[in-house]
Order: C-alpha cells, then sequence, then structure tokens
DNA sequence: AGCACGCCGACT
DNA sequence: GTCGGCGTGCTC
C-alpha cells in the first residue's frame, strides 16, 4: 500500500501518514483533504525524508478524502517553507499555511454574489439597517465584507437583501487580467543607470540566482532601473513579484507601473475582496498574473513561474513580520530566488546595515546610483540646535526654520515638516493631582488625538472619548497636554501661517489607497502648502515643488538607544530629506536637535553615508552584534503577571551553557504589559558560527508550560519592545 | 485546533 | 442523583 505524509495546516498536530486511494496521483506538494477524527482538514503532501513523524502501522492509516485541484506547490517554495520554519523556528505548517490563501479559496473558482444597495431604501427601517445603509452607499461586497464595512451583523445585509434593497450582481471570477508590455513606453536611463539595468536584465535571462543591492540615493531613480528587469522578465513571460512596505500607499506607484509596462499590475494584501483574492490566486498560480504587487504576505505565495523578485524600500522595518511566524520578508525573499533559480534585487537609498555587509562580502552584488536623475541636487542639510535657538515655551518649530517656511510660502513653494509621532500629545497629566492616563492593556501612555477627539493607545488599539475632568480628584480644567504630536504641529503652523494650507499625514488621516492618492493630488495640484507627516511620508513621493524639509525631532529615533536606534535615525532621516528638491528647484533640510554632536547627525549634515556606514559596521562588528554575531529573543507571556515570570525564570534556569551561547534574563520586556498580556524576555546573543536555532529549539522542545503561557521566539529581533 | 473522557463540587 | 467546570489525551 502507498503512503503519503501529509503536512496538517488548520490542527496543532501532526505531520500525519495517510494511505492513497487507488487512482489518486498525489506528489509531493499535493493540496489535499484529509480525515482527521471526526473532521476533514486541508494538508499539503509533503515529503517524509524531510520532515520527520512518529511511525504508525499500515493498517491504522486512513486514506487521503481528496485532492484540490490546484498544481502541486513546487519543489523550490517546499524547499523554502522548510527553511523558513527552521531559521525562525516556526512549526512547519504556520508557513505552509502562508503559501495558500485563507478560508475556502481552494477548489474550482465559481461565480460569487456580490450586492449592491439599489435605489429605494427598504420600506422599514430599524436602527441597524440605518447604519447599514448609510455606510454601504456606493459599496458592493459579499454580504461577509459588506457587514464587517458596515460594522453590522450579516443578518442585517440579508434583511436588506431580502426586502429588496440591495441588488445582486454574479460576478465571475475567472476575467482575465490585461497583459503587460515590456516595451510599452521606454524611458530614458543615464549612464550610471543603464549600466545597472542591463547588469540585472542579464541576470534575469540567465535565471541567475543572484541577490544585488541596488543602492542609489533618493531621486536617483531606482524605480526606472528594476523596471527594465521587469520588462526582461516579461520578455520570457515569466512573473514578477514586487514587495512593497506600504500598501495602503501603492495607487500613485499602481499607476507608474501601468504608465510603463501599459497594465495595472496584480495587487495582494490583505485588503483584497474575496472575488479579488480569488482572481488574483488563479492568476499566481496558472502565470496569467505577470506582475504581482503585494505586501509580505504575498512572499510565500506558489508562483507558476518567477523571474525576479523585487523589494522595493528594502530597508524598511515593516518586512518585519512581528506576529505569528516572526519572518524579515527581505532575507527570506533572497532565499526564494536562490531556491528558484531568480534574481532578487533589494532596493533603497538607505540599504539596512545587513544587506550593506553582505554586498561588500561579495555575497550580494551591488549595483550603486550615485547621482539624482535629471542633473537633481541632493538637498542641503543644517542643523538647528534646539539647546541655543529654542522654539518659544509651549512651541515646537524654533525660528530658523519658521524663517525658512515663510519664505516657501513667498516663493510659492511646499515645505515638509516630520515628527514621527501620531496624534496630538503623546501624554497627558492632571496639573492638579498629577494623574497620568494610562492604557489599561499595556504599559503604555494613551496618546490625544484631537482630530477624532478620543485617547487612543498605539500598541492594543485601546482608546476612550478624551476625558474633561480627571479621573482621579475629580477636578475639571485641569488636564494637560505634554509633548507634541502632528496635530499639534499642524496647529502651532496654522497660528503662525493661518494662511497656509496644510494636510496632515498619518495612518489616521491615510488609511486607504483612495485617501493616499487624494493627498498627491492634493500635493500635486498645490492645493497644499506644508504638508505634517509621520514616517508615512519618507516613502517614496515625488513632489517637484517641495524644496523644503523640516525635522521637528531628530533626537527621537536614538531614544530607547537598542542596537539599531542610529541605522533608524539615519534612514529616516536622509528618506524624508531624500523627498526635498528632486527637481529643478534645490532643497534644504533642517534638523532640530539637542545632540548636534551625535555622529548619525554629523554624517547626514556632511551628507557622508559612507561614513555613517563604515562607522556603524565598526562599532556592531566590535559589539559583535548583528550581522557579525546572531540575536534571538524569547517573549514569554501571560495574563497572569506571576504565571509568566515563573515561566520565564524556569525557561531561563534551564538555558545551556555553551561556548559561544550566551543567554540573557529574564527580564520585564519594554512594554511589559502588551494587549493585556504581561511579557518577559530572555534575550540569546550567539556567535555567527554557532548553530543558535537548533541549540533554542533543544532547550525549549522539552519544556512545558501552563496553558496560560505564550512562547515566542523572534530571530533576528528588530522590534526590542 | 477540536472533541471525548473523566474526575470533582453545586444544585434540583 | 445529575449538571457542568476544565485538565488530559488523541486524532494518521
Amino acid at each position: 500500500m502507498n503512503r503519503v505524509r501529509v503536512l496538517l495546516l488548520n490542527a496543532a498536530v501532526g505531520p500525519f501518514d495517510y494511505s492513497v486511494p487507488v487512482g489518486m496521483d498525489l506528489p509531493s506538494g499535493s493540496v489535499v483533504q484529509v480525515p482527521l477524527g471526526p473532521r476533514r482538514i486541508d494538508g499539503i503532501v509533503w515529503d517524509s525524508n524531510t520532515l520527520d513523524a512518529q511511525e504508525v502501522e499500515a493498517s491504522r492509516l486512513r486514506p487521503v478524502s481528496a485532492r484540490h485541484d490546484l498544481p502541486p506547490l513546487s519543489a523550490p517554495l517546499r524547499r523554502l517553507i522548510d527553511w523558513t520554519a527552521d531559521y525562525y523556528l516556526a512549526p512547519v505548517a504556520a508557513v505552509a499555511r502562508m503559501a495558500l490563501p485563507s478560508g475556502s479559496l481552494l477548489g474550482p473558482g465559481r461565480a460569487i454574489t456580490e450586492y449592491r444597495l439599489g435605489d429605494t431604501p427598504p420600506a422599514r427601517m430599524t436602527p441597524q439597517r440605518q447604519i447599514a445603509y448609510h455606510k454601504l452607499q456606493g459599496a458592493q461586497a459579499t454580504v461577509r465584507e459588506l457587514a464587517a464595512l458596515a460594522g453590522v451583523s450579516e443578518g442585517v445585509i440579508r434583511s436588506l437583501v431580502n426586502s429588496g434593497a440591495m441588488r445582486a450582481i454574479e460576478v465571475p471570477v475567472g476575467r482575465p487580467y490585461p497583459r503587460p508590455k515590456p516595451d510599452h513606453i521606454t524611458p530614458a536611463l543615464n549612464d550610471e543607470q543603464q549600466a545597472a539595468a542591463t547588469r540585472i536584465a542579464q541576470a534575469v535571462a540567465a535565471s541567475e540566482p543572484t541577490p544585488f543591492l541596488l543602492d542609489g540615493v533618493t531621486g536617483s531613480g531606482k524605480t526606472e532601473v528594476y523596471f527594465e528587469a521587469v520588462a526582461q522578465a516579461l520578455r520570457q513571460d515569466k512573473q514578477t513579484l514586487l514587495l512593497l512596505p506600504e500598501i495602503a500607499l501603492t495607487q500613485p506607484f499602481l499607476t507608474r507601473i501601468e504608465a510603463r509596462f501599459g497594465a495595472t499590475p496584480v495587487a495582494w494584501h490583505s485588503g483584497l475582496k474575496q472575488t479579488e483574492r480569488r482572481r488574483a490566486w488563479n492568476a499566481i498560480i496558472s502565470g496569467d498574473a505577470r506582475i504581482i504587487v503585494g505586501a509580505r504576505s504575498a512572499l510565500f505565495l506558489p508562483y507558476a513561474d518567477l523571474g525576479v523578485i523585487i523589494v522595493d524600500e528594502a530597508h524598511e522595518t515593516s518586512f518585519k513580520q512581528e506576529d505569528g511566524v516572526r519572518y524579515n520578508a527581505r532575507d527570506v525573499a533572497v532565499m526564494r530566488g536562490l531556491f528558484e533559480g531568480c534574481p532578487v534585487v533589494l532596493s533603497s537609498a538607505t540599504p539596512a546595515l545587513e544587506s550593506r555587509v553582505m554586498a561588500e562580502a561579495g555575497r550580494y552584488e551591488s549595483l550603486v546610483l550615485t547621482h539624482r536623475y535629471g542633473g537633481a541636487q541632493l538637498p542641503r542639510i543644517a542643523l538647528i540646535d534646539l539647546t541655543e535657538d529654542p522654539p518659544p515655551r509651549g512651541q515646537w518649530i524654533a525660528p530658523p526654520l519658521l524663517a525658512a517656511m515663510r519664505e516657501r510660502l513667498e516663493r510659492g513653494e511646499q515645505t515638509l515638516l516630520f515628527l514621527n509621532r501620531r496624534g496630538y500629545a503623546p501624554l497627558t497629566l492632571c496639573r492638579n493631582c498629577g494623574h497620568r492616563f494610562k492604557c489599561p492593556n499595556c504599559s503604555a501612555w494613551m496618546v490625544d488625538h484631537r482630530l477624532s477627539g478620543r485617547l487612543a493607545c498605539h500598541h492594543c488599539g485601546h482608546a476612550e472619548p478624551s476625558p474633561s475632568a480627571c479621573p482621579e480628584c475629580g477636578e475639571s480644567d485641569c488636564l494637560v497636554a505634554c509633548g507634541p504630536g502632528v496635530e499639534r504641529i499642524a496647529d502651532e503652523v496654522a497660528a503662525i501661517f493661518p494662511e497656509a494650507r496644510r494636510a496632515i499625514v498619518t495612518s489616521d488621516t491615510i488609511w486607504s489607497p483612495d485617501k493616499a492618492a487624494e493627498f498627491v493630488a492634493a500635493v500635486e495640484a498645490h492645493a497644499i502648502d506644508i504638508i505634517i507627516g509621520t514616517q508615512l511620508v519618507t516613502k517614496g513621493y515625488h513632489f517637484p515643488n517641495l524644496t523644503l524639509v523640516g525635522v521637528i525631532d531628530a533626537d527621537i529615533g536614538l531614544e530607547g538607544g537598542d542596537l539599531r536606534a542610529g541605522e533608524r535615525t539615519f534612514q529616516q532621516i536622509a528618506q524624508v530629506s531624500g523627498r526635498a528638491g528632486r527637481a529643478a528647484k534645490p532643497g534644504e533640510v533642517f534638523l532640530q536637535t539637542r545632540h548636534p554632536d551625535a555622529p548619525v547627525i554629523d554624517a547626514l549634515v556632511q551628507g557622508d553615508r559612507e561614513a555613517f556606514y563604515a562607522a556603524e559596521t565598526q562599532a556592531r562588528r566590535d559589539a559583535n552584534v548583528p550581522p557579525f554575531g546572531r540575536l534571538a529573543a524569547i517573549i514569554i507571556s501571560s495574563e497572569d503577571h506571576d504565571e509568566a515570570r515563573d515561566a520565564a525564570r524556569q525557561t531561563g534556569a534551564n538555558a545551556p551553557e555553551l561556548d559561544g551561547f550566551a543567554v540573557y534574563g529574564p527580564a520585564p520586556a519594554p512594554l511589559s504589559l502588551l494587549r493585556g498580556r504581561h511579557r518577559f524576555r530572555l534575550l540569546v546573543h550567539a556567535r555567527r558560527n554557532v548553530e543558535m536555532q537548533r541549540i533554542i529549539r533543544e532547550w525549549l522542545d522539552p519544556l512545558r508550560w501552563p496553558p496560560g503561557v505564550r512562547v515566542a521566539v523572534d530571530v533576528d529581533p528588530y522590534s526590542f519592545v
């Protein structure tokens, strides 16, 4: 009898062996449905030599129920899944789940029924129907999606359908996507760009598994370079995966792709509606989707024929997934290229130090763009020493920056003020009794959001209406906002330049592709004079008339003092500075700082990125931290403080004592209470040549914790929160 | 993950 | 007596 090993996707067990029914062909990678006790669950046939399981005698095997009508996951993808699980200490099944669309998208695609409001409101208007009726104007989606959209139950939507207030629309799922054309328009590249583009295109043509670091200053035209790799992949009828850090802002980017290749790409992200997801999925597995633009989650999909993977803004920390399987999409992308046999392009103006070191070691091929495109100059960066030139009390914009802003307003040019802090103020306290508003679920202050009239926690989403009186002493008119957020800076701008048109750009105001497009259009039409934004504005915008950037607090990233504080500060400020003077008009940047002598600040002012990277590399090498040494965080959490602490202590007590493998802690994690869970952290610091993952696995595997305790391992941690 | 089994305390 | 709390173990 034939047996297969099956990775079970929606059960915390396995892998299990099953027998193969006669007539069923089940090569490795086949997606199947198998019996498990009384249930049927999905699974993937896996190579039994890479996946250990308990031996079970043949007579106890039950047969595979069915095979999904889907190409089997390819060997390179299975290898990637195995590698990721191994490297990030995650269950193979948890990684494999990311290769398939969630829910019941497997199986044959049939038409899906969507609904939209008709012309006549329902005869009987209940409060819930009223809400739905208002929220769903112009919307079209499935019943489930509409219910989520309106914030009502599915029953309410069904009742609207039954009462005739909504009409049904059958949506076909197999509609093909338009084909992008490699030479729809051919852009003019400068010599530097052309050389880089030719080299990558050659690697695509030869299916070279080479990782490239495309390292070019802001405005140097990196996008146009890697578009030539996309064009080459199109010529060979192969697919391109283009990973982006933020999907909310992609609309202008999709438009750019459409302009270059004559067809809009296929988008893959968590916000897709079910019909869109199914359509994209079918096109991805069949190979009909040629250019796929996606967030992290697109990385593990079963592409029919990948020609090149591009990671845009590859330094972005949002490529690091922080829940579930904690992987870094940038690094996994490089591995996927290696296994698939295709080049990977990491594109950034401020590469991660890890990527730079890999390039210097010859593991990645370096492609460098040193000039801005079209003869534009990099902006001049000047310091404002806040200890010498402070703004008046209660204000945050120093006089020299105000003067520069006034000048821009008079010249009809635009200004960008950068402060990486959402809301109005990060802390509210009572002047009378000293009470500070704290999140009940997290060890964090509640942030004052005046635009929405709420205090909100940025870690768990807890929010409450802004109070008028202190809950501690009962006094009213005693609450004071401490410190600035972008909303407060916007108020300051409004008070000083009442005639200036302002836009606040944060995830609170730009939460959809439409909002992003609206914002871009407003700036381009010069309906905005001053933009006040968080790191959302550091990403890829090109505004020719923007000539001044003010960094309200250049020191903010240095707080906390973690491993990457200097690098993060450098990247953020270099990126936001890069928004200035991207066309004919030269740009100017002011950094407000209390530490004008900090090496990072100095490197930015001198425009000496090489000096910064060299110094930072040396410091990491000396401290033997990544990429020279290795780190892993073990976070142990529970809703019960003592239970978490005891589990962490016990784990620490069992830590192996080995040369080149040090364990620190446990200590309360910096955010010791997060979403109602108390967290303790152990930090592993290992030498490069130590098999860190194997040691951790052998250490943690035999340990048993009480049911409420969760243990998460974060290999190569980014967040030290 | 689900689901059954089973062993104790509280109530009709 | 039985209803139900959730600890333990099993599913190929």
